[in-house]
DNA sequence: AGCACGCCGACT
DNA sequence: GTCGGCGTGCTC
């Protein structure tokens, strides 16, 4: 009799499946099927990729524990996808197919340990690690994180000793149950006054009522519904509650009209999404255009016709307008999914997906994996975005991946932005991704008008160059007429650097090859990097010279510049150190909204997602932020910030002005920027990536090796260059290899080599050469990046 | 990734 | 002599 041998991904960073053998115990399973199989000292479950034809030579196959999936849990699409995945980002199978299962629903075993039942040996004798474990049994890791040590040999010999004992362990993690309480006889007398009372108090809330709360009103009531339960007057039912995300109320169900040229990219789209068949569009709208409305009519059309919709934005927390506008159209059947919500919360939604009873996604990058089926539409929103890019491992796009799975859903893909990548705009031009555009704006409102300010001019004229005579100027006008302002300056903090005047030290990041960015007024400083943060020096730490000094500012010292020119003005911060108190942020946006302020300074966190009626001056602090940074997409990024924030301008009845200030007025980004002029920026961008051999004229790959030995790193780099090159037959070129520009980051170094060319070439002579290194199995020690956006 | 194994210097 | 710190290789 044949083998019965399947393949399995685990979740573990190794390039290839695993063979298992399935016993005549357990049913066979199929493609996407979930098994539990043993691994070593642990246990996995991994998913079956599907049959294998042998076992590796010389390797006797295991046994598969268990099946635990009669029925793959998710779509074979959706398997495809991931199968798919691993192979183009070259990616661990295993950590691909992850992505498409709920949370924790692929996953290793912990190592447990604890104390051995030993008659009378209640005595720690002095040892630590038995102390730990006298609460209670802890998982290895933490064993070692609380010692402060790896205790592996320790907790081995003690299990010789027959102290302790090891067990894998795999938990559960699923639905929450709570307990309910339900009045089984409705005419059920109390016996004394507390069963009288909770009986009152379940009457009171329709003869139900989840027992956590009722005993959260008063404690005693717990024996009493015991007593109530003894007797058969109430009954308790474990029901399942839904962890159930935080949206906030608002928002309008109604659909908006639309106008003629809206009306006609919408039939358009609509046509082709009833074609049933895979599609990609760039649907390229100025702000304000009404692409929502869109997105939302052709989803209501998915739904009439029995599929799903799914609908990507960068980040939740600057989109709610979008989740509240989406919740009161569609209702119940909208599923939100970010990184925000807890475990629990993740798993209730991606069930209520996989179920149907949520058949409207809308969630940031990992919702593209999303369980709707069947799926007529995927939209990315804001598609040129870099928060689309995950950048850890399995390094994906979803971009790229919502355009992949709507190839395998034959469904429709709309990539939608004001400012397209460059990328999908060339896509376009060549035919791949349907066109369409949308020019004028809802309201007929008239863009902006824009000011460039030269710095330098105003610096030689010895004026401030962070509010510069003609922006202080201008916001002066607003305050005078109860209008609003944004300030934007894409850098967090107060100072950039902190000098010695001395001997001319920088403070440096321990961990991190960086300067550190000053904050809290000068009181502290922090690496923007690795998060270390400190009290700053009152002297310099090299030379003991009193004098130091601030160099460079950020958002928190043009809200001190605000405030020292215009003492009276409501003035706060909107940036990444705000948001990180829970509800700042939407608070203080809100605020911003009602006109309880007057002017918001922040990073480029104020220039998407909102509409403030109410802004009529955009003022940019330093509009070449970004232009400095050795990344071949920092013009791209430069002209995307710009041309969004200036849409802030003038979004209600009144015109729009907006002022950039710069240092180098003449770059092209800023040209085009302020002429709001998309076609002749991508025209010059391209000109720079064909010279260059940048995406789109040509693929990257970008391999970055760490170690904390820096010469190891450049040896080791030094040697996969070679055989990259070796193999490269002009199918590719090989740069470097050269330290990273973050050369060090969390005390490690980081060494790169930059491929550019055929995509699948350098792909496969990557497979080929991580493979014969020694202990070629693994991607330890190496990143993969495959499509780059950012090569810092 | 985790885990085992084996080599090495340091301490009772 | 053992302990425990770290580098290397393996897991079907």
């Amino acid at each position: 009799m044949q083998a019965r041998l399947v393949s399995v991904a685990l979740p573990v960073p190794l390039l290839t499946p695993f063979t298992y053998r399935v016993p005549p115990s357990v049913p066979w399973p199929e493609r996407g099927a979930r098994v539990l199989v043993p691994l070593g000292r642990r246990r996995m479950i991994g998913v079956v990729v599907g049959p294998a034809t042998a076992a590796p030579a010389e390797l006797e196959a295991k046994d598969v524990l268990d099946v635990l999936d009669p029925v793959p849990l998710v779509s074979g699409t959706l398997v495809d996808l991931a199968a798919w995945l691993a192979a183009y980002y070259l990616a661990a199978p295993g950590e691909a197919l992850r992505l498409v299962f709920p949370p924790s629903g692929v996953k290793a075993s912990r190592t447990m340990v604890r104390l051995a039942d030993v008659a009378g040996g209640s005595s720690d004798e002095g040892d630590p690690l038995l102390a730990a474990l006298r609460p209670g049994p802890l998982p290895l890791s933490t064993l070692a994180r609380r010692l402060g040590s790896d205790p592996a040999s320790r907790v081995l010999r003690l299990r010789e000793s027959g102290r302790v004992v090891i067990e894998q362990r795999i938990e559960a993690g699923g639905f929450r149950e709570v307990r309910h309480a339900l009045l089984a006889d409705p005419a059920a007398q109390g016996r004394g006054r507390a069963q009288v009372a909770v009986l009152e108090r379940l009457r009171e809330a329709g003869g139900r009522l989840a027992v956590p709360e009722l005993v959260r009103e008063r404690a005693s009531w717990r024996g009493a519904l015991d007593r109530l339960v003894e007797r058969g007057a109430v009954r308790i039912n474990r029901e399942r509650e839904r962890r159930r995300p935080d949206v906030l109320p608002g928002g309008t169900s109604e659909a908006l009209c639309l106008s003629g040229e809206q009306a006609r990219v919408a039939e358009a789209l609509t046509t082709r999404l009833e074609r049933g068949s895979f599609e990609a569009c760039l649907l390229h709208g100025v702000t304000g255009s009404g692409k929502t409305e869109i997105y939302f009519r052709l989803a209501e059309r998915a739904l009439e016709r029995g599929r799903g919709a799914l609908v990507l934005v960068p980040e939740i927390a600057l989109t709610p307008f979008l989740v509240r506008a989406a919740t009161a159209r569609f209702g119940a059947t909208v599923a939100v999914l970010h990184s925000d919500l807890s475990e629990g919360e993740r798993h209730d939604e991606w069930w209520r997906i996989r179920d149907g009873a949520a058949r409207v996604v809308i969630g940031a990058r990992s919702a593209v994996f999303a369980p709707v089926a069947p799926l007529g539409l995927l939209v990315v929103d804001e598609e040129h975005e870099a928060a689309y890019k995950q950048e850890d491992s399995p390094r994906y796009h979803a971009r790229d991946v919502a355009v992949m799975r709507g190839k395998l859903e034959g469904a429709l893909v709309v990539l939608g932005s004001a400012t397209p990548s460059v990328e999908s705009y060339a896509n376009a031009l060549a035919g791949k991704y349907a066109h369409f555009e949308l020019h004028e704006r809802v309201l007929d409102r008239a863009l902006p008008r824009v000011e460039i300010v030269d710095r330098r001019e105003v610096l030689r004229a010895g004026g401030d160059p962070i509010l510069t005579p003609p922006l202080v100027e201008a916001l002066g006008a607003r305050l005078g007429r109860g209008e609003q302002a944004l300030l934007l300056l894409n850098r967090r903090g107060y100072a950039t650097s902190l000098l010695c005047r001395e001997c001319g030290m920088q403070a440096s990041c321990p961990n991190c090859s960086v300067s550190l960015t000053v904050h809290r007024a000068g009181a502290t400083t922090e690496c923007h990097y690795c998060g270390f943060e400190s009290r700053s020096p009152t002297t310099c730490p090299s030379c003991h010279g009193a004098y130091l000094k601030l160099t460079g500012h950020g958002t928190e010292k043009v809200l001190e510049a605000v405030h020292a020119v215009f003492p009276g003005a409501r003035v706060e911060r909107v940036d990444r150190d705000l948001a990180r108190r829970r509800g700042a942020l939407g608070r203080t946006l809100a605020a911003f909204e009602r006109g309880d302020l007057d002017i918001l300074v922040g990073t480029q966190m104020i220039a998407k997602g909102h509409d403030f009626p109410r802004v009529t001056l955009v003022g940019v602090i330093d509009a070449d932020v970004g232009l400095g940074l050795p990344d071949f997409r920092s013009a791209e990024r430069t002209f995307q910030l710009l041309t969004q924030v200036a849409g802030r301008a003038g979004r209600g009845e009144r015109s729009g002005e907006v002022i950039l200030q710069s240092h180098r007025p003449d770059h092209y980004a800023l040209g085009f920027a302020c002429a709001q002029d998309y076609a002749s920026f991508f025209e010059r961008e391209m000109e720079f990536r064909r010279t260059m051999g940048y995406p789109p004229a040509s693929a990257l790959l970008n391999l970055v090796l760490r170690s904390t030995d820096a010469e190891a790193v450049l040896r080791d780099a030094r040697a996969i260059a070679a055989r990259l090159r070796e193999r490269a037959r002009g199918g590719y070129r090989v740069l470097g290899p050269a330290f990273a520009p973050l050369a060090r980051l969390r005390r490690e170094h980081r060494c790169q080599v930059l491929l550019k060319g055929r995509r699948k070439t350098m792909r496969e002579a990557v497979r080929e050469v991580l493979s014969q290194r020694r202990g070629g199995v693994s991607w330890r020690g190496i990143t993969v990046d495959v499509d780059p956006v950012s090569l810092m």
